[in-house]
RNA sequence: GCUCGGGUGGCGGAAUCGGUAUACGCGCACGACUUAAAAUCGUGUCCCUAUGGGAUGUGGGUUCAAGUCCCACCCCGAGCACCA
């Protein structure tokens, strides 16, 4: 027999799938359907090993389901819009839409090359006008709704290279390309208001039963509900009041002072007439002129001004001083802060600095607590001192009490807030989807007719940050017509967040080529949710969160029935080497091409699978490799060792044992790849069942086990390695005489008779030291399991001298004895 | 600082319910085959002062029995970060 020659076996079994198709989907049979998506990719330059795992993933997932019988959808595309391609145009003049096709052909060439399967027939390209078209449609509806709207917003601008930056472009506080300290700058921007929807984004993460708790939890958290009161604060010199958001009411009366953000709407009214008026805006002006970055840091020395003005704190009456200071945020609450320095860590600091008044509200249980003496304030729980009527009640239940007094007496109001921000999508960037929008002198903004969409991205546009958004230079493009009144006007020219595009493509794929509608409604419902989404942590937040919401956002206009994306999250760790990411500038990126030559796509792909538990970071290793290889030649052999078999079995014994190793083997690896996708132990297990049946051979000989069931392992072998390694067992299953694919073949079942033996060996310990093990039969009598273990020569040196206290027998398990 | 993960041989990692710690793979050593090397196969491989003893980041605790449960701490990674 030919040794395995995986160059050929590879290419042949990857133009068989071609082929015939494999994985293509009748759309309209939605019978036993399965959704697995995987993340669509951002089409770079080229893959290394660590994307694979990501599709490698998918693949065996997909592969799986479809021998459990399901009819498997797996589609693929391409998040095409973004800054890299952008950037590298800048940089070597290649136009973005060139290089990213580009990039996607060479990324589709690799995705084969690793017997990665989809149903290309689905594939979107986010960034052609046939799929941008629905992206500026699903805008259009978000503006209709009124969940998108203008305001005024501070964005990162690099004053050297002239542009704005995307958050993910500051890297400490500098520009990633130049490293020139990022500024802010006030500009007129596009927000979808996912605010509107924190509540039920909240609530539902309760629904998405199978997605990791981790990311639940990143996601909760940056919702961020708290719950608390706005108190009113009325000014002591007019009838105006300040309110403010607290979750400590129960600290109210040790507030000593209040602080407002530098850009309440409020201060310059306040200072109006201050003497000290000119000398309070240089302080602000300063303020706003500090980074976010600098600013935002926890620990960084508080600077605070006072305002001359006095408010009245209405529980008991008693008049303190209005501050400004930079530690308190314009974008959370009301941006003014009710200071309480003996219960708040941040207004401890600034009270000590300015000399401020603290007072101590809730004691601390156990131990008196003296404002004088405090090191740092006490914000735990405790009971309420200095707080008229409410005092001796705990902290818990004072917050109860007060805020309902409160409401009683029109003080305050219970209230929640949120730590989610309106999602800002204008970017003054070329590379993206055009905001479907005109600006007309005598109409005010007027929506694109949604029968005038798609709003083209021009082609000939220079790209070269010039300060304002590339599009302005494009004269054809800016200059429009009204939709509503035909006169004169001009369009929108800042383009859409590519984490738009995102937030829908998993609809597209239902209905990619859908010309008059984005998707059909009955075709996404009858395949959506998502059965298994598989990608990066990395996404966790914004992607997932996005998604969510735009998908709230479409089932509230009616066009689909469900109101949560993806049923089950899968997300996978990162391949690392030498410790660090793999990336170009480190110098430490593996590429899958070379060791495809040299090894094949199966190696790959079982080694990439091997490697660890697959939602863990893994340490790549090129020897690894070679591992995999020379366990896929082994199984390989077999062929040859059941062609030279004998049709009688030689050694019953040997036979019964392979057998039974070979249903528990089914067993393990169903239960690993249906779990939690432990295919690491899943490989292992099967390495194992190969493994037994050489050590048999060598020493049984070639024709221990006849060839019926040599057969029947190498059969069983093949389907259950066809996930995993599809190239080698498509082509051993066709020599075994294998019907159609492997993977038309059904997932073997095991037998449950078949994976027991009639005895087990059972450890015996003494005092809980592992002194010795005996083969028992099964079912066995405690008097009898005693008898056998007194007789045990070996453990009966253990207890002899010694008075047996307590037997500790586990059926099949452990023994122990007590002396 | 807060919130999540995680810490097991030389390395990647196994270990359903608390029940034989170190499966599987890599590496290494030795042997076989070979003129030789590679490949392949076989044997061994946690540590020690070794009929025994000690090891799952550290120190305690619960238990007949702890990698697994409880308490305190150290280290690494991720996310959030002046959120009132």
């Amino acid at each position: 027999m030919k040794e395995y020659n995986f160059t050929e076996i590879d290419a042949k079994w990857q133009e068989a799938w071609q082929k015939n198709g494999l994985f293509k989907v009748d759309i309209k049979d939605c019978k036993n359907k399965y959704y697995c998506l995987m993340m669509f990719p951002y089409p770079s330059a080229a893959l290394h090993v660590g994307h694979g795992r990501n599709y490698i993933i998918g693949d065996v997932v997909a592969r799986y389901k479809m021998m459990k019988g399901l009819n498997v959808l797996t589609p693929m595309g391409w998040d095409a819009f973004g800054l890299p391609a952008e950037n590298a145009a800048i940089k070597g003049g290649i136009h973005p839409k060139e290089s990213t096709l580009n990039n996607i052909s060479r990324m589709k060439k690799q995705l084969n090359s690793w017997g990665v399967l989809y149903d290309w027939d689905r594939e979107v390209t986010s960034c052609l006008p046939d799929y941008y078209k629905w992206t500026q449609w699903i805008f259009l509806k978000l503006y209709e709704k009124g969940l998108a709207y203008r305001k005024k917003a501070f964005v990162n601008w690099c004053p050297s290279c002239n542009t704005v930056l995307a958050n993910e472009q500051v890297v400490n506080g500098g520009c990633e390309r130049c490293d020139t300290e990022v500024e802010q700058k006030e500009l007129e921007q596009w927000f979808f208001k996912i605010t509107d929807y924190a509540q039920r984004l909240l609530n539902d993460i309760e629904k998405l039963e199978e997605w990791p708790e981790k990311v639940k939890i990143m996601q909760k958290n940056w919702i961020g509900r708290s719950e608390g009161v706005n108190i009113e604060f009325p000014l002591a010199s007019s009838e105006k009041s300040l309110t403010c958001f607290t979750t400590r009411v129960d600290t109210i009366f040790g507030c000593t002072y209040m602080v407002l953000a530098p850009e309440h709407a409020m201060v310059e009214e306040l200072i109006e007439g201050s003497p000290d008026k000119a000398k309070i805006m240089k302080f602000i002006s300063e303020i706003r002129n500090e980074s976010k970055i600098e600013r935002g840091q926890t620990g960084t020395d508080k600077k605070g001004i006072f305002t001359g003005q006095y408010v009245i704190n209405k529980i008991n009456g008693k008049k303190i001083p209005l501050w400004i200071a930079d530690y308190v945020l314009m974008e959370y609450g009301t941006g003014a802060v009710m200071a309480v320095p003996a219960h708040d860590q941040r207004d401890f600091e600034f009270a000590k600095k300015y000399g401020l008044p603290m007072e101590v509200v809730i004691d601390n249980p156990k131990e008196h607590l003296e404002a004088s003496k405090m090191t740092s304030a006490y914000e735990e729980e405790g009971v309420l001192v200095s707080s008229g009527e409410f005092n001796g009640m705990s902290s818990v239940k004072a917050k109860e009490k007060i805020a309902d007094y409160m409401e009683k007496q029109k003080i305050g109001k219970r209230s929640v807030h949120f730590r989610l921000r309106d999602w800002l999508i204008s970017r003054q960037r070329y590379w993206g989807a055009p905001i479907p929008m005109i600006y007309c002198d005598k109409c005010g903004i007027v929506p694109v007719p949604e029968k005038d969409l798609p709003v083209l991205l021009p082609e000939g546009v220079e790209f070269r940050p010039t300060g304002e958004s590339p599009l302005k230079s494009a004269k054809e493009f800016v200059s429009t017509t009204c939709p509503k009144c035909g006169g004169k006007a001009r369009r929108e020219i800042d383009t859409m967040d590519t984490f738009v595009d995102s937030s829908w493509y998993f609809l597209r794929y239902i209905s990619p080529k859908m010309t008059d509608k984005p998707f059909d409604s009955h075709d996404v419902n009858s395949w959506l949710p998502v059965d298994q989404y598989i990608g990066g942590v990395e996404h966790a937040i914004l992607h997932l969160l996005y998604s969510r919401f735009i998908t709230k956002v479409i089932y509230d206009l009616g066009y689909i029935s469900f109101d949560e994306p993806f049923k089950r999250l899968f997300t996978q760790g990162m391949i690392v080497k030498d410790g660090a990411k793999m990336s170009k500038s480190k110098g430490n990126v593996v590429s899958p091409d070379g060791l495809i030559e040299s090894f094949g796509a199966d190696t790959v792909r079982l080694y990439t699978l091997f490697i660890g538990p697959p939602e863990k970071d893994a340490e790549w290793s090129d020897r690894g490799v070679e591992g995999a290889n020379r366990f896929l030649k082994r199984v390989w052999g077999l062929l040859d060792i059941y062609s030279e078999a004998k049709e009688e079995a030689s050694n019953q014994e040997a036979k019964d044992a392979i057998l039974r190793k070979m249903h528990q083997t089914i067993k393990k690896v169903t239960d690993d790849i249906d779990g939690a996708f432990h295919f690491n132990t899943a490989i292992s297990a099967v390495m194992e069942l190969i493994n037994e049946a050489y050590a048999l051979i060598n020493e049984k000989g070639r024709s221990c086990f006849g060839k019926n069931v040599l057969g029947e392992v190498i059969r069983n072998t093949t389907l259950l390695l066809g996930p995993f390694v599809p190239h080698i067992s498509e082509e051993m299953w066709e020599r075994q005489g294998g019907e159609k694919s492997v993977f038309k073949a059904s997932w073997p079942k095991y037998r449950e008779d078949m994976l027991i033996t009639d005895t087990v060996v059972v450890p015996v310990q003494v005092m809980g030291k592992l002194r010795g093990t005996i083969e028992m039969t099964r079912g066995i009598k405690e008097e009898d399991i005693k008898k056998i273990v007194l007789a045990d020569e070996k453990i009966n040196q253990w207890i002899k001298d010694k008075q047996i206290k307590k037997w500790i027998i586990i059926p099949e398990k452990l023994v122990n004895i007590v002396v």
